[in-house]
DNA sequence: ATAAGGCCCTGACCGC
DNA sequence: TGCGGTCAGGGCCTTA
């Protein structure tokens, strides 16, 4: 599932194919795909337009278009956009065809049809609900302990809250975790602020070693190029820690990676090493913030 | 206001 | 081999 990292690859392996291109027509043949506005509308308007910005926020892309338009585009579970030649065999699942003016088409394909395009002159309305990036200022941990202060829910489905912070999904909210050594379920407003700066710390520091490995393991290589087979992420995948690892070691402790399901995703961590119980705000008298390695 | 559950979708997987 | 059932999950919506 693309993530903060992943969305942020995309846009920028996406870039270079893009910028100055011009739409010369476009189809679109599931309908509900297009969020926003209507589907003929959205042909209508993406006609003739240029691509000439491209950024990301959360996990939408954005592709800034001339006529003072953005392209939004959120990939969620199974989502690919890219590009391929004019006579390129339709994939399956291909909702959103966008024909260019160099012998390509930007195509829109997703298998479970949960991924959304908006076309509007407005893109801040569409992402107003979202939180601060994790690495922007704004993203402090004062900021969080603020946000989590007097929240009964369990922390992992805070971090799973895009308002709180934007950009970080199931995967990562379960890896930031287990780096922070914080149980999924714990109350997040009875999080200790030494535990709250661990888990800003941790959320970083995965979002950023997910950016570099997703970055890395495309080597440069095209768009065309890109599959990730059951929507499964870059190469960051093999460096998770407790993330779909059910059964298998810690690779601090050793002992079982659990899965259980929390806000209705499933969550992997280390019973021993995220404790849910006894965890109490005390004196770790070992220094708790070396990491062997 | 917060928390929890349902919904959208389809491919993969499992047991028979 | 084929079939039916279950699961996965981001974000939005509804309900309590």
């Amino acid at each position: 599932m693309p993530e903060l990292p992943e969305v942020e690859t995309y846009v920028r392996e996406l870039a270079p194919l893009l910028r100055g291109r011009q739409v010369l027509d476009a189809s679109v043949t599931w309908p509900r795909t297009i969020a926003l506005p209507t589907a003929e509308e959205f042909i209508a308007q993406i006609v003739g337009q240029r691509f000439v910005d491209f950024g990301r926020r959360g996990k939408y892309m954005l592709l800034g278009l001339t006529d003072n338009l953005t392209l939004i585009v959120h990939l969620r579970m199974t989502g690919h956009l890219l590009t391929v030649a004019d006579d390129a065999p339709l994939a399956a699942h291909t909702h959103v065809v966008m024909r260019l003016d160099n012998g390509q088409q930007l195509r829109f394909q997703d298998a479970r049809k949960f991924g959304r395009l908006w076309l509007t002159p407005d893109p801040a309305s569409v992402l107003a609900h979202l939180g601060p990036e994790p690495f922007a200022a704004d993203f402090h941990p004062d900021y969080l302990a603020a946000r989590l202060h007097g929240r009964s829910a369990p922390i992992k489905a805070l971090l799973l809250d895009q308002s709180l912070v934007a950009g970080v999904g199931n995967i990562y909210a379960d890896e930031a975790l287990f780096r922070a050594g914080i149980h999924p379920l714990r109350p997040a407003g009875t999080l200790p602020s030494i535990e709250i700066a661990a888990l800003h710390n941790a959320v970083q520091e995965v979002l950023r070693l997910g950016i570099a490995k997703a970055g890395s393991s495309l080597g440069g290589s095209s768009l065309q190029n890109y599959s990730r087979p059951g929507g499964a992420p870059g190469g960051f995948q093999e460096e998770f820690k407790v993330f779909r690892r059910t059964g298998q070691p810690c690779p601090q402790c050793g002992a079982p990676i659990v899965r259980s399901v929390v806000a209705q995703r499933g969550t992997h961590f280390c019973p021993h090493c995220q404790p849910l119980a006894g965890h109490i705000a005390s004196s770790r008298r070992d220094a708790s913030d070396s990491n062997p390695g």
